[in-house]
DNA sequence: TGGTAGATTGGC
DNA sequence: CCAATCTACCAG
């Protein structure tokens, strides 16, 4: 399937594996590097993540138990995530991890592969690269919002999907620091729990501090 | 019941 | 550097 920009799906795509996402959330994050997230027509590639554990994790939005907003995060792997940030943006997440822990893998940006060029896409000063980098740019670009949360990506009817195709995550993922997290996380500001495809254009800066950069 | 900070972004 | 604008959480 050609690109609006000259990239292509490599082979078929198939579903996601709902087993990769009942790891940890570490892991599931790293499983989701180079898979692809399709919506309202248009296809991405997920090339920046970040991992979210439930309980222990103090940047989680479930780090203080259950909430009407983090709801979902407790749903069983598979399933979408959105929130609102400050009001304005929505961010993405695939829930992962066993069944009854919160967990979640944040989509932090994507690559456009398909039907991106539609003028209803916000393309008007960003490079089509730049589309979908950043969580709340990959949802506009998607037009993913907070009414497709508690959606299953694995399901074959639902509105948003998850697959894969023949690219593989990365043998080694950059790895850093999470972006965007507030002081008070403490330690969690640099658990390197940040991964991103190498080579991968358009993705968010490191934090000074907490930039490992380094694959692991 | 009001104040504030936040897994962000774009504009001045 | 700051505003936009909604939700969760905490102080009083």
């Amino acid at each position: 399937m050609p690109g609006t920009d000259g990239r292509v799906v490599v082979g078929p795509l198939r579903p996601f594996c709902r087993r990769e996402l009942q790891r940890d959330p570490v892991s599931a994050a790293r499983a989701l590097l180079n898979a692809l997230l399709s919506c309202s027509g248009r296809l991405v590639r997920i090339v920046e993540v970040e991992a979210y554990e439930g309980s222990k994790d103090p940047a989680s939005h479930a780090f203080g138990g259950r909430t009407p907003r983090n709801a979902t995060m407790f749903a069983e792997a598979g399933h979408l995530y959105v929130y609102l940030s400050y009001g304005i943006h929505h961010c993405a997440n695939v829930v992962c991890g066993p069944a009854g822990e919160a967990g979640a893998v944040l989509l932090r940006a994507a690559t456009p592969v398909a039907g991106l060029e539609g003028a209803d896409v916000a393309a008007g000063r960003l490079g089509a690269d730049r589309l979908a980098s950043g969580p709340g740019r990959l949802c506009r670009a998607l037009g993913i919002t907070r009414a497709h949360d508690g959606i299953d990506l694995l399901d074959p009817g639902a509105a948003v999907r998850l697959w894969r195709d023949d690219l593989v995550p990365p043998r080694r993922a950059l790895c850093d620091g999470r972006v965007g997290l507030s002081e008070r996380c403490g330690d969690a500001l640099y658990w390197p729990w940040r991964f991103v495809v190498p080579g991968a254009a358009a993705v968010s800066r490191p934090v000074p501090g907490r930039r490992a950069r380094r694959p692991v």
